[in-house]
DNA sequence: ATTTTGTGAGAAAACGATTTCTAGAGCGAT
DNA sequence: ATCGCTCTAGAAATCGTTTTCTCACAAAAT
């Protein structure tokens, strides 16, 4: 027995199989684009199509047709699971449309962010979908661009671009809200330096807090590993540490986690913990995490369809879409002092 | 003030660019790919690309060129953060070598998976790197493709193909033996249906739980929300339900621990619990899990640089390349009826 | 019966770059 | 001084399609 040998199948063009159904090659390319063509001819094409496996060459048919039926799709951070959720969700919509997607990931660099947009210039994508950096937003927001483009999740607030986002200061002060209601009134957030929504959502908080008259503290983390950890560590350590912490991401949520694993301290018993993005784990920790679930699809879908509406009407004027989270409340937002109530009444 | 006007940069290519610098589109096109050119000559054409915005059009320069500088990813699940680690390490290689990366999810859908197979072949990759569904992992492992391909996770063993596959066998192994020196006698597995590797590691199980003398239970589980539940609920149902559980993917360990969380038992105390994949929050459930570790860094470089040989030398015989896993004890994995020991030395 | 209209198929142009081909210039060796 | 070699730059061919152009033929309208 031996291996199948490579049979050089030799790059079968439009060409060959022309010949082999006796055709011209502009009649199997109007077969192939489901153009009227004579029954009889169809079918002997069809079958050269099988016979010769042909395969078109997509770089040709983007060059001569002009266009590429291809949309970029730029996300900031590919392991962060919210947008993942989005891109599946992109994803999912654009080939059932029979686009192709161009996933690529900026890991929150500015630079890396306008490599990739240059790149989608030079693929001549058909349109693109951006979650910006906090940099990149601003630039992405003023500079034009050769092609349709959409921002989710990030977007400048005065920029002239169609978007959607998050109701990012409501949901931050909903937040506020519920764990004012729960009784805390000592409340640190930490948020996103780098991110857009960072910002957005510590305002929302920090407005929130002051008009409930809560005690508030809002720190910015740099995005890189370890800088979550130090911010809570300093802000649990001080001398009337806050009963309630908020993370402004999944990824941010997890760091604090860590955090406090570390510092020996559980949630909820010695502190509150709430925060944004919805992932499957966290049910399980801290009695279920308080957090804000974001409609990922909705926003996939919302996205898309934006983009469809721009390429269709390219100067219409940019829209804003704004969704709302849904606030899951689980045990993690639990009243303070519950740990030492329990005690006072067990020890005396 | 009004809205930047679209000038109509009228797609500018080569010959506006040659014009601009007065000289010939070949010239441009040779100081554009770095090779030898008068200096004078090749600072107006730098100054003249700059001037006009040129980008190349990638799809006619691969058409000429018949070299495409992209590779295509292929992966069953891209919410499954192994899949996301793998390819965040491939990409980075890829773009840090100035290959693009088309990344294709396929759901564990066998008809996907071929239908992106023969879109990589239409797009002309240079080289593909796939996660096969079990039934794609049997047609690709057997028909004979356009382009270099390397199988990541997941490969028929008798398929000649290079892949590059954890060492499913002997980790399940591993775990079951850890579980078995924790004091665990009766083990159930639930291993993922479609995929080689969930047979694997079933069989890896099954073996070691035979030498030890184990007592073992192992379910193939079907893709799909719920199964996985139902699956636990039954095997923990039963007259005589096993003390520990073991699950084959990060993916399957959640739905057991949320299987788990609905019929109120708890990891460890009521049931052990172990499985594959190491992510993030895992440290926080259950006192820790339980798992074995994959090199998500070392599988991508290793599929990476396999694929770079195969493109360099096509016909060399294929290569298999097999890696280890960690093994990450922590307390979910504890001695099994540790609850009622404790019980026993409070209470009387 | 003749002109108009419409339709389908082949020939040829075009898409925008790279590559090959050709010619001229510079330079060292005989 | 001539030959031959290397090297650079422009002209032209080329990559594999789709699209436009052209024409023949058939059906509809006058």
């Amino acid at each position: 027995m031996h291996l199948v040998e490579n049979d050089f199948p030799m790059a079968v063009g439009i060409k060959d199989v022309a010949k082999v159904a006796q055709v011209s090659p502009a009649t199997v390319s109007r077969v192939l684009a489901g153009r009227a063509v004579d029954p009889a001819m169809r079918e002997r094409v069809m079958a050269a199509v099988k016979s010769t496996g042909y395969r078109p060459n997509l770089a040709a048919r983007r060059l001569r047709s002009r266009h590429t039926n291809t949309i970029g799709l730029i996300v900031a951070d590919i392991r962060n699971p919210f947008f993942t959720a989005v891109s599946r969700a992109i994803e999912d919509i654009a080939y059932s449309r029979g686009l192709r997607v161009i996933l690529c990931n900026t890991d929150e660099d500015p630079e890396r962010e306008a490599m990739y947009l240059q790149l989608m210039q030079e693929e001549r994508v058909t349109g693109v979908v951006l979650a910006p950096s906090r940099a990149g937003s601003e630039s992405a927001g003023r500079f034009s661009t050769d092609f349709p483009m959409v921002l989710i999740d990030r977007a400048v607030p005065g920029a002239s671009r169609d978007c959607v986002v998050l109701d990012n200061e409501a949901m931050a002060a909903g937040l506020v809200t519920h764990l004012h209601e729960q009784g805390h009134v000592r409340i640190a957030g930490l948020f996103g330096a780098l991110s857009a929504t960072g910002v957005q959502r510590r305002i929302g908080f920090e407005h929130a807090a002051a008009a409930l008259g809560v005690d508030s503290q809002a720190l910015s983390v740099p995005h890189g590993v370890g800088e979550a950890e130090k911010a809570v560590a300093a802000v649990m350590s001080g001398p009337c540490p806050p009963t309630a912490l908020l993370a402004s991401n999944g990824v941010m949520l997890m760091a604090v986690l860590r955090a406090l694993h570390a510092l020996g301290l559980s949630v909820p018993d010695d502190v509150a913990l709430a925060g944004f993005d919805k992932e499957d784990w966290m049910e399980f920790v801290g009695g279920g995490l308080t957090v804000i679930e974001q409609p990922v699809e909705e926003i996939g879908r919302a996205a898309m369809s934006m983009l469809f509406e721009r390429i269709d009407h390219p100067d219409a004027a940019a829209r804003r879409v704004v969704l709302a989270g849904r606030l899951v409340a689980r045990a993690s937002s639990s009243p303070p002092h519950m740990a030492r109530t329990k005690i006072q009444e067990t020890n005396p």
